[in-house]
Parts: structure tokens; C-alpha cells; sequence
DNA sequence: GTACAAGTTAAAGTTAACTTTAAGTCAAGA
DNA sequence: TCTTGACTTAAAGTTAACTTTAACTTGTAC
């Protein structure tokens, strides 16, 4: 099972000039060429790109994840600099899903908030009232909105 | 409490010339200034400036926290629109949460099949195990970056 | 009153990750 | 063979969100 750059591009749901770009930047070092030097890719290819579609959801840059397909390039002996790197990822994600889970919190709060102004027909009463007044869940997120 | 550009932006962890841009962006309509032309930040700015950075991180654009900022300043009549967008916006953070939980699960196969690896000193064990072989909590991981 | 740090603006520069364009080559079907 | 759509490259263009620079003004400490 081969695929031309379109073909693979459209299996992974992106441009086939985001690929050809990811090629120049080194990232693709393991796509082959046919003999009039057409890109050739092959299904194991098609774990490399799924595992850089991976990595970049993580945030991580383009010239990392580079460094990250070159060590396995190099085989067995970067093993365990691929776990450090693949845990340090790890480590990464869990923050940004701590921290998502924060703005969730307050994107909660201020639904609240928006919900007893409509009711009120102004954001004055969820504005002015005491910290005692609104729902306890809501009063730290208040706290730190306002500058603790 | 007033304070200048450059004790806000220290207070919010930021570069003064980010709150200047975001000014000049037309985020801060609620900042005023002394008569000599300089800004000057009221407790209540810092509230907003909050909501700014919050609605940041779920991955707004300038643009679109721009309008948000707008309907605030139209006062009550935008209440329910401002509703609505919170409400969004929490199904933006819910989907980026749920996304990146998808990629925590594939970070940690991953480390599965680094420390495998690690052990037999090379990447072709984890590799050529047959689906059954794989702890069966990483076999759906595995069959979706090989491609289903 | 004189530094000097920090304020002001407009305009240009930066960065990452693409995307588009232009000019040309290749592959498959009628 | 011819057409046509997809491939190739190099180079230029795009976008968002800042950051930097330059030239100038303001406010505070001595």
C-alpha cells in the first residue's frame, strides 16, 4: 500500500503542501522517492506522521519534534532519550489540561454570573453581591478574578 | 488603587507593550487616562483585563475578545449575548480538554513502548507484538495510529 | 533643576507554521 | 498522442500576536 503526497495528506485530514512543508523542514526523513522523484509513502509512514500529529497537539515545535524523529532515525541507541522526551511530553499535557480545567471553572463562574444578571435583567446583582450571597463554588473564582 | 501600565502588567505577569497593543487593539475601551495622556489602570480594569486573559487561553482571538469587550461596555441589553458566548466557549474548552486527554493516552502507550523497548534493548519488541501480546488497555491506541 | 526611569506614539520587525504562486514534470485514461 | 490532474521545487506571501525601535514627554528622587 503506497500513497502519493495527496493521498496521504487526505488520509490525515491536512494539506498535501503542509506535508511537502514538513518534508523540507527535515521532519519526514523516512519518505521515499520513486525514480522520477516523486514522494512515496509507505504505511509505516503513515504511524510516523500520526505520532508527529501527536506531538505538535502537544504544543511541542516543529524544529523539537525534528529532533525527536531524528533520534529515531539513529535506532536503538536513543531509547531512552525518546522515554525522556515522551514523559516530559506527558508532563506537559497534564499541565494544560490543569490548566484548561481552571478556565473551565471560571468560564462556569461568569455562566453563572451572566445567568443571574438575565434573570435580574442587570449585571448589577451578581456584580454587588457579598461573597457570602453567591454560591460557595464560585467564591474563590471570584476572589482571584478580582485580584486576591 | 491606580497603577500605571507597567505595575498592571507586572500584576498580571505580562510585557506593558502587550497591554499597550491590547489597547491599541481596542480591547481596553475601559481604561482612562490622566490629562497628561498616561493610562491609568483602576482596580476594576484588572477584572477585565482577567476576563481577557481567560477568554485567551481557550484560544479566542484578539478579535472576537474584542467584540466580547464591546457588548460589556453596551451594558445590559447584552447580557444574553454575552451568555451565549461564555456558553460557547465552555463547549471550546470541553472539546480542547476531551482532545487532549486523546493525546495523554497516546503519550502514554508511547512511554509503554519506550520502556518496553528499554528493557529488550530494542524498539522491535514492542513493535512486532501481535495485538493480543499488548497490555489490551494500549491495543485501541495502537490500531488507531497504525491507521484502522 | 537635573537625572533618569518609565510613560507616550507610530512604525517596523519577529516568529511559527503554513499557504500560495509560478514554472515546470509526470502518470493515467480516451 | 494528447489532455488533464497531480506531482515537483523555490520563493514569496499570509496571519496572529506580540516586540522592538526611535523619538519624544512625564514624574519622581536627589
Amino acid at each position: 500500500m503506497f500513497y502519493t503526497v495527496g493521498e496521504m495528506a487526505k488520509k490525515l485530514g491536512v494539506a498535501p503542501s503542509t506535508l511537502r512543508y514538513y518534508d523540507k523542514e527535515g521532519l519526514l526523513p523516512f519518505v521515499e522517492r520513486s525514480s522520477t522523484g516523486i514522494r512515496v509513502f509507505k504505511e509505516a509512514d503513515y504511524e510516523w506522521l500520526k505520532v508527529i500529529e501527536c506531538l505538535k497537539k502537544t504544543g511541542m515545535q516543529l524544529k523539537d519534534i525534528k529532533t525527536f524523529i531524528e533520534m529515531a532515525m539513529q535506532g536503538d541507541d536513543t531509547i531512552d532519550e525518546r522515554l525522556e522526551l515522551i514523559i516530559k511530553q506527558k508532563a506537559v499535557v497534564e499541565k494544560q489540561i490543569a490548566e484548561l480545567t481552571e478556565t473551565l471553572s471560571t468560564l462556569e463562574f461568569k455562566e453563572w454570573y451572566y445567568t443571574t444578571a438575565k434573570k435580574a435583567g442587570t449585571t448589577a446583582v451578581p456584580r454587588n453581591m457579598t461573597l457570602s450571597e453567591l454560591p460557595e463554588e464560585y467564591r474563590e473564582i471570584r476572589v482571584k478574578l478580582r485580584g486576591e
